[in-house]
DNA sequence: ACCTATTCTTAAGGAAACTTTAAGGAAGTT
DNA sequence: AACTTCCTTAAAGTTTCCTTAAGAATAGGT
């Protein structure tokens, strides 16, 4: 299910963002209206978080705009505190729904999933092998054992899975899991590489994370 | 499983008694607010059904008094199409869902189950190895032993059981138990989670509640 | 309405775990 | 053999957590 947020202030975004992924939603963010708009129309989302107040386009102006292209997609308004009459102007300018700021997070999720009709969704699982790793919960095993990773191992062996069968290079990895650009002199994947590999006892015939000389690494199904 | 509709259009009543009671649920009905308050105070139902309108006390009214007295007992809305800005108010309110009218009987009745398995099925009883909390005393026993917890205590054991086995992050504590949003650079939860630890006596061997490092904290069956 | 006792929250120092750097040795490449 | 790249380890640097104590807020009783 992929969501659009439209939202300036970047703190609520990202704390929305953050939690919806950990429902294992899809979210693209913008921070602005225009931007916001042109991404809401050009993107197949199943849902749109507007904010009323924007830089830009204004939250009703984007929802009336993208009402005369798509009449179906849920929209919710996030809304400050005392406009509650303009939030009126906005469900009927075609929104379906407006949640007050502050929010709990568990009543935003529930007023999404009564607008998408669903019932609660899969904990997102990424595997390899008989790795196994559930992304919310942050928890990795390996058969019926529990493996216990730091944050950063966590990062990077969800990143190599993600990216399962393909070659990552050094400097993708680095500023994918390290948010490090335009500059690589560092060992630190190496040493968490190694973290990995011990942490999770790959023997020989379990290679699941080989080293692709000169390039980077490969998570590999064997 | 006795369930009220207060609902002034008799024909929208009727249906919906005469569909329910053909699945074996026991139903009463009140045409009028006031009376429908009264019946819902007086008896002891599973779950309400309310209109919005109503002559004499509107839904929202009847749902707000209820929720004093009860807060545990479902309630659903039934309302008319254009009003969902209302509705959304009976959601603050204290309702558990609302469907619009005209709605499909099966639709009704798959609300209904969805909110009586989530409080039936609901055990009055949390526990986590011989630790055993009663939800509705708020007490809490180890072994024979009762444990004074006090209400944050309690609540925060009380959220970290009903995610056993799952990582609670910090965040989600943070909001699900002190009702605080977009800042989380507080020390509560640290301090909390230490006093658990403290009066539940968790010594090594009973290390229920772990920590995770960088992401929060889990109540773990051992 | 006041006082008191309990509970809640904040803050800070120290402890522990995690991250990164660095360096020597191993292994692959030309 | 010379060179590069990678592995492994240890230690320094950083973040996060634990614990304590004290002030603020709340609840209970007179």
């Amino acid at each position: 299910m992929r969501i659009l947020i439209v939202e300036d202030e970047i703190g609520i975004s990202n704390f929305v963002k953050q939690g919806l992924e950990e429902e294992s939603f899809v979210v693209d963010t913008a921070e602005e209206g225009n931007q916001g708009l042109i991404l809401a129309l050009s993107n197949d989302y199943d849902l749109l978080l507007l904010d009323w107040m924007l830089p830009g386009l204004s939250g009703i102006e984007i929802c009336r705009q993208f009402r005369k292209e798509n009449s179906s997609t849920p929209i919710i308004f996030l809304t400050a505190k005392d406009t509650v009459q303009e939030t009126i102007f906005g469900l009927q300018s075609g929104a379906n729904d407006y949640i007050k700021k502050p929010f709990h997070f568990e009543e935003l999720l529930e007023r999404i999933r009564v607008q998408l009709r669903a019932t609660t969704s899969e904990p997102e699982r990424l595997s390899i092998g008989n790795i196994v790793l559930d992304v919310n919960a942050h928890q990795v095993h390996k058969g019926d054992e529990e493996i216990f990773l730091t944050k950063k191992e966590f990062a990077l062996l969800e990143f190599l899975i993600r990216n399962k069968n393909k070659v990552c290079r050094r400097t993708r990895i680095i500023e994918s899991v390290w948010d490090i650009h335009f500059e690589y002199n560092t060992g630190v994947i190496d040493v968490y590489i190694n973290a990995l590999r011990n942490k999770l006892k790959l023997s020989e015939a379990e290679n699941y994370i080989q080293t692709v000389r000169g390039i980077g690494y490969i998570a590999k199904e064997l």
